[in-house]
DNA sequence: ATTATATAGTTTGATATTGAACTAATGGAG
DNA sequence: CTCCATTAGTTCAATATCAAACTATATAAT
């Protein structure tokens, strides 16, 4: 979504909160960003595959759907549905989770582990064009507060 | 997408670039935010949908639906569909285009600035809590660099 | 032990989104 | 004026997501 705020508003009612302003930005970059990626992805990859495979690469210990959807915050039947992709190309298996019967444990194959590199790799180029547009101090300086809105946000899904 | 950049990672090569890290929290905080607004829209109104009605809400001057699509990044189906759903619930209407035969005007209708406005405003508890857990000296001062970002990922769909 | 409640994962029906094919109207080249 | 490439909008088939119903296992209460 590529609204802008700073156009002309038409209301001139209570200022909206600041919070708002900044989910919108949020927003925008986040469309421009994802649909930026998904170009570079092949076909029958999302990168909401993408992610969890992503998620999975940096994570040492054992992880459960239920976990990753919870991670990820969509529900169980999407991710049913997203690790059957997964799983289809190999990227991940599932196992019996041992200390339940419930439940499963989700690996990544090294297939994965070489798909999930080679797509970071295939951003490379465009990221450097993207770096060089800017400013990495700002970047440096506006991330532990996205860190921490988020984990605001994360931690208070019910408020 | 509740990934957590701050755990411990697996692997020790080249540091990921900055950018990477600020678009993942940026989708983190993308994915809790709407989930939990959409939870707030009535049932068949998607925030996709809401969006929409906010943009036009501000906006003094006709936009097409292609210009819609383009704002919002989607396709030009999605935008037909979109304003379909709107439609039927009567939040706009579509004139034909005076100035060009293929085309339409968007125009919101009173009971789609109502509802906008109601939707604005069944956030505000939400809200209020949320900004009283965050930092508004902290927030003010990323979103200049937010919109500079935004800017530059708008201006450059295409790198 | 039995029963009830809760949880993990799957399945199903509905909607959102996409890319591609399609229709209609525009606009430029000759 | 005619032809042709372009553009606006729609339609269609495929996939992603969700909410809700369902199955199986686990846990708690008695």
């Amino acid at each position: 979504m590529t609204d802008e705020t700073d156009q002309k508003e038409k209301t001139g009612g209570g200022q909206p909160p600041l919070v708002f302003a900044v989910f919108n930005e949020i927003g925008i970059i986040n469309q421009l960003s994802t649909a930026r990626f998904q170009k570079q992805l092949p076909d029958g990859i999302h990168v909401s595959h993408f992610s969890i495979l992503n998620h999975l690469s940096k994570r040492d210990f054992d992880e459960t759907p239920v976990m990753l959807a919870d991670a990820f915050q969509v529900t169980k039947g999407t991710m049913t549905h997203s690790l059957q992709v997964l799983e289809k190309r190999g990227f991940v298996v599932l196992k019996p989770n041992p200390k339940d019967g419930r439940s499963k444990i989700v690996k990544i194959t090294d297939d994965g582990r070489a798909f999930q590199q080679q797509a970071i790799a295939s951003l490379a180029p465009g990221v450097q064009k993207l770096t060089l547009l800017l400013d990495q101090k700002e970047l440096a300086e506006i991330l532990p507060a996205l860190i921490k809105l988020r984990k605001i946000l994360d931690e208070n899904r019910d408020l």
